[in-house]
DNA sequence: GTCTATAATTCGATAGAC
DNA sequence: GTCTATCGAATTATAGAC
């Protein structure tokens, strides 16, 4: 089967050098993502993040086709959320701002919320990915909370947490920088949690 | 005496004139602000502000010395908040929220606060103006609500209020922009007096 | 006071050599 | 695959005519 080992030769091969250029790719967008989130879509250049990257700024266009389609890709994010089916209903506030924080806290700058928040107020681009985002993840998991009405609470939730994340990751005011972590999932999930007592 | 009457002509004719400069004055603040809210610093070009007002754009840099002076009028902007120690303990909440609607949905466009929430997230100088107002005019309005413990609350108040405004007015997200007021002043109104509840 | 013309940058994107 | 060189467009800001 000379086949076979031709066809194996070739795929190990063909990784290799997929490995290659998947480094580079990866390096682009891992430094699309700190630029982004940074300094936003504006300000962030091809030229800046390819020299972060090390690799000339045309391979940036290259590799992903244009600022506007690597941004995409740079915005993309998973919020992982919870099931809140499993959540005692007196505990949901808390559980919310809890993982909440723990996805900008952790490894925050390096994913796409970061991202697409920068950039949404003043790019219609990152606007649309944050929608999108709010409808197939936000939506979906706060609707499976248990004895919920339907209404404006998931729209409200949303706006209070992206309104802390707001004036803590972006605006930086600083009497919300300085507040502890425990400190907001007691404060924060409180006020959340009185949000889901309404819909009940 | 020729001398005062000389000075009366004077004055009304240096006012006449004032009032000729002033109008041009004013159509380049108004269409500043008005382009600024709608697509940020950035977005606002010098040259689509001079198209809007009527004028040339050199006469925008001559009357404001450069885009980034003429931004910071333009982002100047008075909450003129209710003083908190006439109104009931219980009431704090909506009253606030009532009374940042009222911003926002009257003559909103028109307004400073438009004009720095949409450019805070990518523009350093708009953030800092977004910061001073926190600091000159939010957190001490709050301040003045009685028996209130000093903490975090202010930041978190800021924090519900600017999250609300984002969602609805910048960012446009649809199930939080068909909210009625009326359900807004209740809904969030409650959750901004529980983080006053907390701090009593 | 007002406008024309342009200086001086900076950006995204592309063509083509290697 | 990668880089050099550059295009074409857009920006703020200024200099100078009227």
């Amino acid at each position: 089967m000379s086949t076979d080992v031709g066809i194996l030769s070739f795929m190990l091969e063909k990784q290799k050098k997929q490995t290659k250029a998947e480094r580079t790719r990866e390096a682009i967008l891992s430094a699309a993502r700190i630029l982004f989130a940074e300094r936003g879509y504006d300000g962030a250049t091809v030229r800046d993040i390819a020299a972060r990257a090390g690799i000339d700024p045309a391979m940036v266009i290259r590799y992903f086709g244009g600022k506007d389609m690597l941004f995409v890709q740079a915005a993309d994010l998973d919020l992982r959320l919870p099931d809140l089916s499993d959540v005692p209903g007196d505990a949901i506030g808390e559980t919310l701002v809890r993982h909440f924080l723990a996805i900008w806290e952790t490894g925050g700058a390096a994913g796409g919320l970061p991202v697409a928040l920068r950039s949404a107020a003043s790019n219609e681009l990152a606007a649309g990915r944050l929608r999108e985002i709010f409808a197939t993840q936000v939506a979906p998991a706060l609707a499976r909370a248990p004895g919920i009405r339907p209404g404006p609470l998931a729209g409200l939730v949303a706006s209070q947490l992206l309104g802390l994340a707001f004036c803590r990751y972006v605006l930086k005011l600083p009497p919300v920088v300085v507040i502890p972590p425990e400190t907001l999932v007691i404060e924060v999930g409180r006020s959340v949690q009185s949000l889901f007592d309404a819909a009940r």
